[in-house]
DNA sequence: GACAATAATATGTAGCTACATATTAATGTA
DNA sequence: TACATTAATATGTAGCTACATATTATTGTC
């Protein structure tokens, strides 16, 4: 009974997995509290709570004080996407990179911009679109919103030999990030810089980041016709 | 000096993660070992282990046993994507869900399908292909395979009731999931399905799962023009 | 009965010890 | 020198205690 081997929480979340997925515990049930699970087990609680933050984190079972956990009733496929600057994406598939300022302005945050910061009104921005290649054909196309005010100092950075996306991943942490993926038909202008033909699919990517409540940039990543995101475990 | 008060892992990662990003450790850099910390902090041992445990999952600082820790020289983005139940999907959204058995039979796994398993010969499986609607309007087209070895009990689900998404989901779990993004242009066959244009950007998500080494299903979801796929903090 | 104050409860965190594990460095031997 | 053995080292994990925190249940008062 009470064998003394230790047990992995590793091997916990396994069995308490399997018996949620074996319909022990369905969806919506309550599970028992931490402590039994560890009397049952033969572990200690810490054991068992390790498994179950795991278990929270997959998506399988949610937790609340008090309340205890419970199995979602919807499960929910957890996908981690590893996005990687732009230079090294494309290095790592052993092509060569390269890096093009097309326009650079201060302009308001347009309202479309506000609204991915959800800004109740306009602040002063820099507008960068630039061009990053992969072996001198167009790779993606960025046209980024940068905040001033969160980011002074990017005013004094040569945007026209390193990328806003470089300097800022280098430089500004974030501790938001909302990420946006959805496909739309390339305009006259996309197909002029991507060098695609106009109504191609192109993939694109809208990421807008924060730090604490303050806006640091929200940029619109287009593409070109091909690409592909990967997720990797 | 040695002030009692207790730190929080997170204010201790948020520390370790703002000399980082202030360049006190810069890319390439070897931390401190996690003890050190501790003793400069004036915590314990553990509740840095919890900190960098954070920041590695996060992939700022990469940890490797005996080699200590190391700032990551190529900081990624990592944004973690919810992918829901698509009925949960609809349903969230307010509108009504449909669903639609189109076609099932039984077939060896085409190359494309071995490819994404990674499997060097072809197995048994049951290719179901099902939309999902919403509001009566195509939402998801989806084309799956579901191998017959792995999940032999899907045969007696009746599928035209319950959509296998929902049914490998509830009743399947995966050890491992491969995700790929992208987009491409409808076929007349997809505009024929979806009631879209022919030509017209489509939003496509191919998953693919596995218990152990064992496959599950491989599954190409194709959205309806205008899907987007959001992270979820 | 309504509502505020209080107790009970399950998870979350911090700190400690001891040991496991992976990897590098040092050492010994042919 | 080459190679196997051994030691050293930093992170990883398990177990314990104590306390914090959030939430629910209970109780008391009007």
């Amino acid at each position: 009974m009470t064998d003394k081997q230790r047990h992995s929480w590793v091997s916990i979340r396994d069995s308490i997995r399997e018996m949620i997925l074996n319909s022990t515990y369905g969806p919506g049930d309550k599970l028992p509290r931490d402590e039994e699970f560890a009397a049952s087990f033969g572990c200690a609680r810490s054991t068992v709570h390790r498994a179950m933050r795991d278990l929270a984190q997959s998506g399988l079972v949610e937790r609340r004080r008090k309340g205890g956990t419970m199995v979602r009733r919807d499960p929910v496929t957890r996908a981690t996407l590893n996005i990687p600057i732009t230079r090294l994406e494309v290095e790592q598939k052993g092509s060569t990179y390269g890096y093009q300022l097309i326009r650079q302005s201060v302009q308001p945050s347009s309202p479309a911009i506000m609204a991915n910061f959800a800004l109740p009104e306009a602040r002063p921005m820099l507008r960068v679109e630039a061009l990053h290649l992969a072996d001198s054909r167009p790779y993606i196309f960025e046209d980024r919103w940068i905040c001033l005010e969160t980011v002074p100092e990017i005013t004094s950075v040569d945007l026209t030999r390193e990328s806003a996306n470089e300097w800022l991943v280098r430089n500004r942490p974030y501790s938001r990030c909302d990420l946006r993926l959805y496909a739309r038909p390339g305009t006259p202008i996309d197909s002029e810089v991507l060098q695609s033909t106009p109504g191609d699919a192109l993939f694109v990517m809208e990421r807008t980041t924060w730090i604490g409540e303050a806006p640091i940039t929200s940029l619109c990543a287009v593409a070109h016709p091909g690409y592909q995101l990967f997720t990797q475990g």
